[in-house]
Parts: C-alpha cells; sequence; structure tokens
DNA sequence: GCCCAGGAGTGTG
DNA sequence: CACACTCATGGG
C-alpha cells in the first residue's frame, strides 16, 4: 500500500532557496510558503525547514527514503570545517557566513548526465523545460503530476522522432548517443575511478566537454574537488581574482587555491555571480 | 525583435 | 596549444 510518510532530519546549516534554487539541479520547485517539492528517485518528495530541523513529507513513504533524503542533501559534509579551509582564501572568507547554508546537492549519476548535456548553451528555465518535458513523457509515474525522471531504458526506447519533439534542439541527437554509450554498468565503473580518470572518462561520452564533466563529476559522482567553469564563472574569476584564459588554465588556478573542496568555493562564488547579476547584492568581493 | 544561455565538436593557424 | 566557426532555440 502506498502510504505517505513524514519525518524529521537534523541538518545544519542548510539553506535550500540557495541549494535548490541555483542551477545544481532542476527538477525541485519552491511553493509559496518556502518549501521545496520535487522527485527523488521512486518518491515525491517536499521539504521545508523550521529552525534547524528539516521537515520531510515523502510519497509514497518507504525504507531508505530518509537516507536518501539525507544523501541528496549532503547531510555529511562538515560545513564548518569545509568553510575553515575555504577561508584561507581572503576573498571567499569575507563572504563564507551568508553562504554556510548553500549546500552541494549529490543528484542521480544517469540524470545528472543526461541534464547538464542538455544544459549546455542554454539558460536555467530552458534547462528546466527541457528536463520536465522528457520527464512528463517518458518518466515512470510516482504521484499525481509527478514522474521521475526518465531511465537509461525508458530513454533508449524513444525513437528518434519522438525526442525531436521535446524541444531540445541539437542537444537531441547527444542525448541519443549518450544511451547509446552509457548504461548502468558504465556508470557503476565510472563510479570506481578516481577523480581525474573519471573525468578524462566522461569527456570520452557525446556532448560532454571540459565543463559537463565537471559539473556531472561535482553533483552526479559526488567529487568536492570538481571546479566546473562557464560564463558566470568566468566573470566571477575575472572580476574577483583577475583570471582569466582558457578552461584548463582557469581550473588549475582554482584547483590550486581551493584544493580538495573547489567544488563548494565554486559553488559560493557562482551563486555570488548570480546574484549579482539579479539584483546587485554582492556576498563576495575583491575589495 | 534582440540578446544570451551552467558549451561541445570540428577545423585551422 | 589557441582561436574561429558552427550548431538550434526559447526564455528574459
Amino acid at each position: 500500500m502506498r502510504t505517505e510518510m513524514r519525518f524529521d532530519l537534523e541538518i545544519s546549516p542548510l539553506d535550500l532557496d540557495q541549494t535548490l534554487g541555483c542551477g545544481q539541479t532542476f527538477r525541485w520547485h519552491r511553493s509559496a510558503d518556502g518549501a521545496w517539492s520535487g522527485p527523488l528517485g521512486r518518491h515525491s518528495v517536499t521539504i521545508s525547514m523550521s529552525g534547524r530541523r528539516l521537515e520531510v513529507e515523502a510519497f509514497p513513504g518507504g525504507r531508505g527514503v530518509r537516507e536518501f533524503v539525507a544523501s541528496h542533501l549532503r547531510a555529511d559534509d562538515d560545513i564548518r570545517s569545509i568553510q575553515r579551509i575555504l577561508a584561507k582564501d581572503p576573498v571567499l572568507k569575507r563572504g563564507l557566513a551568508h553562504v554556510k547554508g548553500l549546500r552541494i546537492v549529490k543528484t542521480d549519476e544517469w540524470e545528472c548526465l543526461v541534464s547538464f548535456v542538455l544544459a549546455t548553451y542554454a539558460n536555467i528555465p530552458r534547462i528546466t523545460k527541457m528536463i520536465e518535458t522528457l520527464s512528463s513523457r517518458f518518466g515512470s509515474p510516482i504521484a499525481p503530476g509527478v514522474r521521475a525522471f526518465p531511465t537509461h531504458a525508458q530513454l533508449s526506447a524513444v525513437s528518434k522522432a519522438e525526442l525531436a519533439e521535446c524541444g531540445l534542439g541539437y542537444r537531441a541527437g547527444y542525448v541519443r548517443e549518450l544511451c547509446e554509450t552509457v548504461d548502468e554498468g558504465v556508470i557503476e565503473d565510472m563510479k570506481k575511478l578516481p577523480y581525474n580518470d573519471l573525468r578524462e572518462r566522461l569527456k570520452e561520452l557525446p556532448g560532454v566537454g571540459d565543463k559537463v564533466a565537471d559539473c556531472v563529476s561535482l553533483f552526479g559522482f559526488g567529487r568536492l574537488e570538481s571546479f566546473p567553469i562557464d560564463v558566470w564563472m568566468e566573470r566571477a574569476l575575472a572580476r574577483l581574482y583577475h583570471q582569466k584564459g582558457t578552461y584548463g588554465k582557469l581550473r588549475s588556478f582554482a584547483v590550486r587555491r581551493f584544493g580538495q573542496y573547489a567544488g563548494y568555493a565554486q559553488e559560493y562564488l557562482y551563486f555570488n555571480e548570480r546574484l549579482k547579476a539579479g539584483d546587485g547584492a554582492c556576498v563576495f568581493s575583491d575589495e
């Protein structure tokens, strides 16, 4: 019998708006009351903060949901320890208090891979729409009005013509090729690789270059040393660190500077750069 | 209507 | 290695 399940989690610090609304993941949506809802695996989940407690509703409930939510929000990351290390950077140091609750998320590898291949040369609203279209047409229903992201098998069964009608543009070809070159076994093998090998392996896949490989390494495979660089990060690195150049040059700068938690540094800077473009507010500065 | 987007692939100097 | 060009499209 499918029933709803409610429970609390201790995850602190945690800011749901910063964590779920900044382009790490694309299927959560925010209600007017501040709660966030989205499909997580085979569960439709709604979460909200009450003080330092995270209140969770899941449908259907079941064993492992608690661990699933905790894992997705990387509850075991010691933010204070991470920030203590990143505070060695004077630019980050001044703004860290404002992003304490911004956590890296841990997403499903396959969903993350397809999502960030779709994300190439598109803005976040459009990425969200492409992913919703694929899910609503080809994913499994898990609750009224909610469907899971399509599995590899489900997406592989979609005809070329059908996929072409999903508004993916030239990305449709990448998705088809991904289905042919990646399966669960390939992903399991990639989980075992050290970061640099994983990165190179990902870049062998169709539609995956430097930036997508780093996003999938970071969010899908949980490699916190990844440092994805898009146009927003180029601006941030130029403005705050006076760094310009090729992807490889910028990346090596970031790896040297931020080390094993470069991914957190990246998300902090990315969040800040978009915030600045939005309403002029700014957490980090170089002054 | 215009501008731009969590870029990648390919070819050329 | 570093650029230049193309790809296809919809949201702001």
